[in-house]
DNA sequence: CTTGTAACGCTACAGACTGTCGCATATGGG
DNA sequence: CCCATATGCGACAGTCTGTAGCGTTACAAG
């Protein structure tokens, strides 16, 4: 239930935050949008990798396959993050948010913002989900 | 001065951990305490790697190699940590916060103690520190 | 000065992982 | 029944990582 997803290249990235953002899609669409012009096999080739390493699924509309997320990207980031958490603070999450403070990519007032946040986020969507 | 690290590998991150663990070390130090038994020209490859790479630096001891880490590992977590947040969640550490507590990962509450404990860990470091 | 030994770096090599396709194949519409 | 088209599979080169063998160099004893 939470095996770690494999990492992702950057052409795989960038295909996965184009199914993030516009929801389920064909490689035809996602061939479209990307930055990069590439032939339609590159593209499925990619889709197909995203959804072996579980990053993706798809339905079948016709003969036409549809991708979409199988997970939504903020639990994706988060498990990644839960990762480098692990592997590099031994699961202190608060080490790392003070290597955050000292590297001055956060200050503590943003942080304590953010955690005022999250509680709101949480209890806006906690009603209507689950 | 912020560079983004090349990411580890199994064996680089177990070493990169012993040096963070054991300050300053020789290859042979770090062949001693790894998990698995290599050679040394295998640990020494590894070290080479891992400077060039930016983890570690070495001063000469004699004719001795000493390496020690090039930034702390809760900085280079911090990093690796800012890198997801941009990639993922374009640079909202919210949007992960809220991930991780959804993934229940983490609660609202201890959110708020982390904030609180880095709050005073930088006070308490912010003194005798820059 | 010569030589053995210890510490180094360089080069190599096989096994993933990734970006990119070409091509054989299957399937729905006419 | 046939053709156009959507798919998957196999391939190939380039890069990264784990693992080492080897030639080179420098310090210490003879």
């Amino acid at each position: 239930m939470d095996d770690r997803l494999p990492e992702l290249g950057d052409l795989e990235h960038e295909v996965m935050q184009l199914v993030w953002a516009h929801g389920p899609v064909t490689a035809e669409i996602v061939r479209e949008r990307l930055s990069r012009r590439l032939k339609e096999s590159t593209v499925r080739t990619v889709l197909r990798r995203l959804e072996e390493k579980g990053y993706a699924r798809h339905t079948v509309d016709g003969r036409t396959y549809v991708y979409h997320a199988a997970e939504e990207r903020a639990k994706v980031a988060a498990k990644a993050v839960q990762r480098i958490v692990d592997w590099f603070c031994n699961g202190s999450l608060e080490e790392v948010l003070v290597g955050m403070v000292d590297n001055k990519m956060l200050d503590q007032q943003q942080l304590r913002s953010l955690a005022d946040q999250v509680a709101k986020a949480k209890k806006a969507r906690g009603v209507k989900k689950e």
